[in-house]
RNA sequence: CGCGGAGUGGAGCAGUUGGUAGCUCGUCGGGCUCAUAACCCGAAGGUCGUUGGUUCAAGUCCAGCCUCCGCAACCA
């Protein structure tokens, strides 16, 4: 009987930075659906990569002085080796600088505007020179290049489209016909509301940059990333080259695991372009959460604020990490990561539960019967309920990983963990020991708690690839006796197997002192934070001349309101002297309008106007960065309204 | 009335289709000594953000309100 397939892959990642904990939280998580599957038996295709091109990586690697593909190259090479680290059993790594991925693209691209789904249009907006970008108009910071602040203006640029807009009702029917397209299932909300507030065709091609793969029946476009990422999860398996076997066999995915921020580019944009080149869906799209700092602010390679997993690994072990990420956050929700928190769960958990539930066993064992656990065993009622709920154990990590939660699943475990520490209290078998008549007695408890910590050891395999051998070994247990078909079998263990005590799995850790040398090691985002903060970057120098075209005036707050549907938004109504104007000021947070009215403030009155939330300000008004978060506005005393200041 | 998420014992979270409020950590008390000062038992601690409604019965359904967090829009 052939072997069922499964198909499961991650985000391919892009590689303007080196891979950090968020990126490993998503490729551990496919590892152990991967590792797991492959335990049950299935023909596991599990694939991961990096998404190379585009403006981005482009401007990096000029400023370093290489070419795009060497610095790419050195990146991904780190990226690669941390999944090494990280025991990624991943079957294929795809690179979109890759030869063939490559082809395939231009293939599929032309296949599409041969279709008729990709056509020639024009791509307008707001240029920036310099940057060689575009920008919508509310991307834009005064009305100028947000990236370097410089002057815009309106280009026109020949671009490729692709007709998205086509496929709104049919993905709206996708996700009516297959509810688990989308998982969880809060996200579809989403999906839904942004297909129905009208899809627009989809920018494909860019002439702006040309570090991506040339169109090549008009090879002054490049591909934009659209076309050249997202089908990465079929070239990769070989579609659109000589050889597409692989992709006949495993083809369509049985889940893309994606970040929440891109479940939107996976369930419209995706199926889309599959339905566009009539091609099966994949059978489901699953939006993990993001891993946060305990400030709450994501992880990200921008913010520089990363925790480097390589660090945490090498301090308490690949498997403790993993063990962590999975257990500590439900897969569908934002979790928080801090160093308290995970050394809690690696004390209490591995340490405390698990290590030591190991450590006893295999202690008493020795001690007991020289390793060696006598056939003639005698069991008592107590020893059922234990048994019971190993036995029921492993049905119970299969349906929690049916649904990707890791977490329940270790959960699960656990309990037994926490089951077979009780047994030992509730057998006492250190009373059994001191007492000839019991020793059969004896035998059956330890057996029993061998048993349990066998089917504990196979079925966190997945999670834990380096504990489980480790356990095993000290159970003696190998062949038959590991398998997953033999995790559901009470009593599996042959005679005669020899128990040997081995070395210690996690040793505790001492909170205080490793939190102090841990934050030595990795900087505490907050405090990086407040370092930025005092680094009070210095503009340059400007002459009197460029000073002296601010006009600043005194004005009277003569009325004042909050802008509604603005947040951060107070409506000033402000007497200049002159007469009065209106000024919109983000300061909604920090003053209410009673705070203001009546005061004088600082104005600068030739500010050019702009619109804000519909109300024009004519001008802003000063206020001091008081400190994290705190904004104080400068008022004046005795001043009267229409006072030039200098 | 922009979209969405969240408000449950000190902390972090579960609570599926409404039917006596649970888990982990922490705290306090006890037990045990095989084990990594680990393990086991017990206790304290919550009017489940707020108000009203539906119901024999609501953390769970409905409506309003408050607060917090993302995104979007606007820190002129």
């Amino acid at each position: 009987m052939e072997k069922k397939t499964f198909y499961i892959t991650t985000p391919i990642y892009y590689p303007s930075g080196n891979a950090h904990i968020g990126h490993s939280y998503c490729t551990v998580a496919s590892d152990a659906i991967a590792r797991y599957r492959r335990m049950q038996g299935c023909d596991v295709m599990f694939l991961t990569g990096t998404d190379e091109h585009g403006l981005k990586i482009e401007q990096k690697a000029e400023a370093e002085g290489v070419t795009p593909k060497q610095y790419v190259d050195k990146i991904v090479a780190n990226f690669q080796k941390l999944w090494k680290l990280l025991n990624i059993s991943n079957d294929r790594f795809i690179r979109t600088t890759d030869d063939y991925h490559v082809k395939a693209v231009q293939k599929i691209f032309r296949e599409l505007y041969d279709r008729g789904d990709i056509y020639k249009g024009k791509y307008d907006g707001w240029y920036c020179t310099p940057c060689e970008s575009f920008w919508t108009e509310t991307q834009l910071k005064d009305g100028k290049c947000p990236d370097c602040g410089r002057e815009v203006k309106w280009a026109e640029e020949e671009a490729y489209f692709f007709r998205l807009s086509k496929y709104a009702d049919r993905i709206l029917k996708l996700y009516e016909e297959h509810p688990e397209f989308i998982q969880p299932e809060s996200r579809k909300n989403e999906m839904i509301a942004f297909i129905k507030q009208g899809l627009q065709d989809l920018c494909v091609s860019r002439t702006s940059f040309t570090w991506g793969i040339p169109v090549d029946f008009d090879p002054k476009h490049v591909v934009y990333v659209w076309v050249d990422a997202l089908t990465n999860y079929i070239t990769a398996m070989g579609y659109g080259s000589g050889d597409d076997s692989d992709y006949k066999k495993y083809w369509p995915a049985d889940v893309h695991f994606v970040g929440k921020e891109i479940v939107r580019f996976h369930t419209i944009i995706w199926p889309a372009m599959l339905m566009a080149l009539d091609l099966p869906l994949p059978k489901q799209v699953y939006g993990h959460g993001w891993l946060l700092f305990g400030d709450g602010t994501k992880m990200s390679k921008s913010k520089g604020n990363v925790v480097d997993p390589n660090i945490l690994c090498e301090r308490y072990g690949v498997d403790a990490i993993r063990y962590f990420l999975l257990r500590e956050i439900p897969f569908g929700a934002d979790g928080v990561f801090t160093n308290e928190a995970l050394i809690a769960r690696i004390n209490s958990d591995l340490a405390n539960d698990l290590g030591n539930l190991v450590s006893r066993t295999t202690a008493m064992v020795q001690k007991y019967f020289g390793g060696q656990i006598p056939a003639e065993r005698e069991s008592e009622p107590v020893d059922d309920e234990l048994i019971a709920m190993a036995s029921a154990l492993r049905e119970k990590c299969d349906k929690a990983i049916e649904g990707y939660q890791f977490s329940a699943a270790l959960t699960e475990i656990w309990k037994l963990v926490a089951r077979s520490n009780k047994y030992i209290d509730e057998t006492m078998p250190w009373a059994l020991g001191k007492d000839e008549t019991k020793r059969a007695r004896l035998a059956a408890v330890m057996y029993n708690l061998c048993e349990s910590l066998r089917i504990i050891s196979i079925l966190i395999a997945p999670f834990m690839p380096e504990t489980s051998p480790r356990i095993q070994k000290q159970l003696g247990l190998s062949g038959d006796a590991a398998t997953y078909e033999s995790a559901a079998v009470w009593g599996a263990t042959p005679a005669g197997t020899v128990v040997e005590k081995g070395e210690t799995l996690f040793p505790r850790i001492d909170v205080d002192k490793e939190i102090e040398a841990l934050n030595a090691l990795i900087p505490n985002p907050m405090e990086q934070k407040a370092e930025e903060k005092k680094e009070i970057p210095g503009l340059a120098q400007i002459g009197i001349d460029d000073f002296a075209k601010v006009e600043l005036r005194a004005a009277k707050v003569v009325a004042c309101e909050p802008i509604k549907k603005a947040k951060k938004l107070l409506k000033l109504t402000l007497d200049d002297g002159a007469g009065e104007r209106t000024v919109a000021s983000g300061i909604a947070k920090w003053y209410k309008p009673e705070d203001l009215i009546g005061r004088t403030v600082v104005l600068v009155a030739n500010l050019k106007p702009a619109t804000l939330c519909g109300v024009e300000s004519q001008g802003m008004i000063l206020a001091a960065d008081a400190g994290e978060n705190d904004v104080r506005v400068i008022f004046l005393e005795g001043v009267p309204a229409g006072s030039s200041i200098h």
